[in-house]
DNA sequence: TCGCGCATCGGTCTTGGGACCGATACGGCC
DNA sequence: GGCCGTATCGGTCCCAAGACCGATGCGCGA
């Protein structure tokens, strides 16, 4: 038998849900809680296997009661059902260690479904973030575009970020010592920067590298 | 009506797969292919809405036909469906530009659920591999631990990468610029660099910023 | 008790990095 | 033709960085 926990502030849903859960062979309510921080309480006292947690709750939202939960109880699975499909959400509840994220225009049947999927350790997204995480996983957010740099500057300033020095990089380029200063020294004017560190984090930062 | 290219070395499969998507409202079959190879040349000249890809295949493997397919047409949409659930796999097709990625023992509703999903732009994976990637999401490998350095060291490490100066570093943590030095001085000589660049670097790599 | 690792501090010395000055050449653009 | 951005190169100057030497105090385990 899997407890469950519904955490939602509006009565109706969560009646909703307690129905949908109770009439589920296997699924059993064993709390409700209409702010984050209730939820955390009863998510403590009562040790459910499964939250049905929403996003947008009084005293403490979704996301951070999803934390403090995770963080105490590990064997506590999340499965975050909100209204709201936004990445802010999605992304934070998968941070704050939400094993699931749906909506709640979800179909019932799919619903227990995805929540025997869940209880079993497994995870499961809605298909807009899934879109979204592989999204991310493939092209991570590269701020690389934002340099306002030429190309070959930004050849030297990856090589920079490689870890060589002016001489090594004039060599690599078949170009003098001087060129190679000259172009690290634009590169710190154009990105603010105080020492080749700075260049070094600025790459990092825009994922040259 | 969603065209679909069935990509799988094994004949039975591809009769199946035929079968069951024929079958099915909105989707018709309108090319199959036994290797990798064959996807491509196929995708190429067919164009289909959804390409359903195994992974291994003789010639060229499914991954490779996927980024190629993707590379060249991305309004089609690849679900990956293997018989195995292995991290490099899902990593690489999704890397590969596949939409999907599911296991061969999908029961035959929830494919053709899932076929409408992926060809309706969204994404779904199977839930060990959606787990898989909100696992690397959330906690990204991070080779921090293979540091072996004290934790005086592991601080002023840190500082170094945020681009602080030696004279900063000493101001911040209230010790004279001599102890910097010398802490700064055992870094380079354990983390066998030789500027602090290749420390910025390091730490970067060991996800310490 | 002695040794060892760690953190702390000071000194000297060399060198690469960076600021700042200058210059030439090439290509595109009005 | 003239302007501008870019890439190229040279020189001078200064200083932070780093190597290398030394030292002290503290805690911990053999």
């Amino acid at each position: 038998m899997i407890r469950v926990l519904v955490a939602d502030d509006q009565a109706l849903i969560r009646a909703s849900f307690r129905r949908l859960i109770d009439s589920a062979p296997g699924f059993q309510t064993v709390g409700e809680a209409a702010t984050g921080a209730q939820a955390v309480t009863v998510g403590a006292r009562d040790r459910p296997d499964l939250v049905l947690m929403d996003v947008r709750m009084p005293e403490m939202n979704g996301i951070e009661a999803t934390r403090r939960i995770c963080a105490d109880y590990p064997q506590t699975r999340v499965l975050m059902v909100t209204t709201f499909d936004l990445d802010e959400y999605v992304y934070g509840a998968l941070q704050a260690g939400a094993a699931g994220f749906l909506l709640k225009d979800t179909p019932p049947a799919e619903l227990i479904r995805s929540m025997n999927v869940i209880a079993s350790g497994e995870s499961l997204l809605a298909p807009t973030a899934t879109r979204r995480l592989i999204q991310r996983f493939v092209n991570p957010p590269s701020r690389a575009g934002g340099l306002d740099i030429t190309e070959r500057e930004r050849e030297v300033l990856v090589l920079v970020a490689r870890g060589m020095s002016n001489a090594e990089i004039a060599q690599s380029l078949y170009v003098s010592l001087s060129t190679v200063k000259t172009h690290v020294s634009n590169l710190l004017t154009k990105l603010d920067a105080r020492t080749r560190v700075h260049l070094v984090i600025a790459a990092y930062e825009a994922r040259l590298v």
